[in-house]
RNA sequence: UGUCGUGUAGCUCAAUGGUCGAGCGUCAAACUGUUAAUUUGAUGGUUGUAGGUUCGAGUCCUACCACGACAG
């Protein structure tokens, strides 16, 4: 068994995935790494912030550098000069967010390269090439992912193809060593989500992978399709939520049993003055922090939070030095690792449900999307 | 002291005699399997001052003020 569920509490599980490069306790937030880098850090830096595994791009990495100089690295992991675990995400939210720059069709999807507009036909088979090329620990189906709202007509169409093209990838033989997961779509309809897993149960997968969420619908939704799925999930297999979210999101997701995260918040924010705090995000652009001593969080114990001031940081903002973004990225990875070891520690010790309580409140308060936002405006003008 | 030139947003500059704009700055907001150290929005003006010509002046005329260049 390559994954084992050591303890659970409710639907939340702590568990052990074992992988080619090394062992990951779940649940696991995996820092996004598009080009083989997450952006500003070291491998060695990102261990010491407690990454375990890092989540590299099909599509990106086939650009640049290209399967030939990967090949001559024996892969991505002696390239970059990591080496523990890999996951890599086929290439799917590519086809979402690329837009204009593509074509679908049933045979796979016709990019345009943004770089120098050469023409890339991604299919499931070459995206299985690709990804074993690069050698990653858990390579992900290339799936159709669309944004909500949505017609259900389409919803029930990125299913269904969605399904298609996970039966090619998985024809595709496997490469020892590398596990492959399964990506459910059916937007927030619970239905569809159904037929997905349906559709996709029969295939030889060592992972299940919730898509096609956090895509423009309200936290709300997406927690009812979280909490709807729970008891279908399989419950031998690692669940991976991809692309989710805020440390809310997270903490809800880890309720309805899932195990595995990545998003491009903590390291995108950063660069972009974002700050994550227990009392939500903290814009250090803001010109009330332009005095101010303290450092972003006081109960921080990451290298930024010892070391640094809220003006200070500001002032790199201001003046656009590169080390804001670093310290900013430095201090938002840390959040969220220990964010997640705090949840392991909780489900092990058998309290995850009193810790949810306690979290929840915090963090609904301190993160509220979208929507909520919007109420809250509207509250205040009353 | 004289001659010439220049005065427009915090800064650098636009604007046939016909509603003074832009970039940067400043202040905010957004960001969820990264086309993103990005994007969006807001703020910002007695056009150096005082007169004059004109239906109408940032623009033309006069004086003054400030700055710059050159000449003594």
């Amino acid at each position: 068994m390559s994954f084992e569920v050591l303890k659970s509490d409710g639907f939340a599980r702590y568990g052990k995935l074992a992988l080619a490069h090394g062992n990951v306790e779940t649940p696991v937030f995996m820092p996004v790494g598009t080009y083989g880098v997450v952006k500003t850090q070291t491998p060695n830096e990102l261990k010491a912030l407690g990454t375990q595994i890092l989540l590299g791009n099909t599509y990106h990495l086939y650009l640049r550098p290209g399967l030939e100089l990967l090949k001559q690295f024996g892969g991505l992991h002696s390239f970059m000069g990591w080496d523990g675990p890999i996951l890599t995400d086929s290439g799917g939210f590519q086809v979402f967010s690329l837009g204009p720059l593509r074509k679908m069709t049933e045979e796979g999807v016709l990019f345009r390269s943004p770089l120098n507009g050469d023409e890339i036909f991604l299919t499931p088979e070459l995206s299985a090439e690709i990804q074993q090329v690069i050698g990653s620990d858990i390579a992900m189906v290339l799936d159709e992912c669309i944004s909500l709202p949505a017609k259900s007509q389409d919803v029930e169409n990125a299913v269904r193809r969605s399904a298609r093209w996970a039966e090619r990838f998985f024809r595709v033989p496997t490469k020892v060593g590398q596990k492959r997961y399964a990506i459910l779509q059916g937007g927030t309809s619970l239905a569809f989500r159904k037929l997905s897993w349906e559709l996709t149960c029969g295939f030889p997968m060592d992972g299940l992978a919730i898509g096609g969420l956090s895509v423009g619908e309200p936290h709300h939704e997406m927690i009812h399709v979280l909490e709807g799925l729970a008891p279908l999930l399989p419950p031998h297999l690692p669940h991976y939520l991809m692309g989710v979210g805020t440390p809310r999101d997270i903490l809800e997701a880890i309720r309805c049993g899932v195990d595995q995260f990545d998003c491009v918040l903590p390291t995108r924010n950063a660069r972009n003055g974002g700050f994550f705090t227990p009392h939500g995000l903290l814009n250090i652009r803001n010109s009330e922090y332009k005095l101010d001593p303290k450092p972003i969080d006081e109960n921080c114990g990451c290298e930024c939070c010892q070391n640094y001031s809220r003006a200070y940081l500001r002032h790199l903002f201001q003046v656009k030095e590169i080390l804001g973004c670093r310290l900013a990225t430095t201090h938002n990875l840390y959040y969220y690792h220990s964010f997640l070891k705090e949840i392991r520690d909780s489900i092990k010790a058998g309290n995850f449900a009193a810790f949810y309580k306690t979290k929840k409140a915090q963090l609904t308060e301190a993160y509220p999307d979208k929507w909520e936002r919007s109420q809250i405006e509207n509250t205040d003008k009353e």
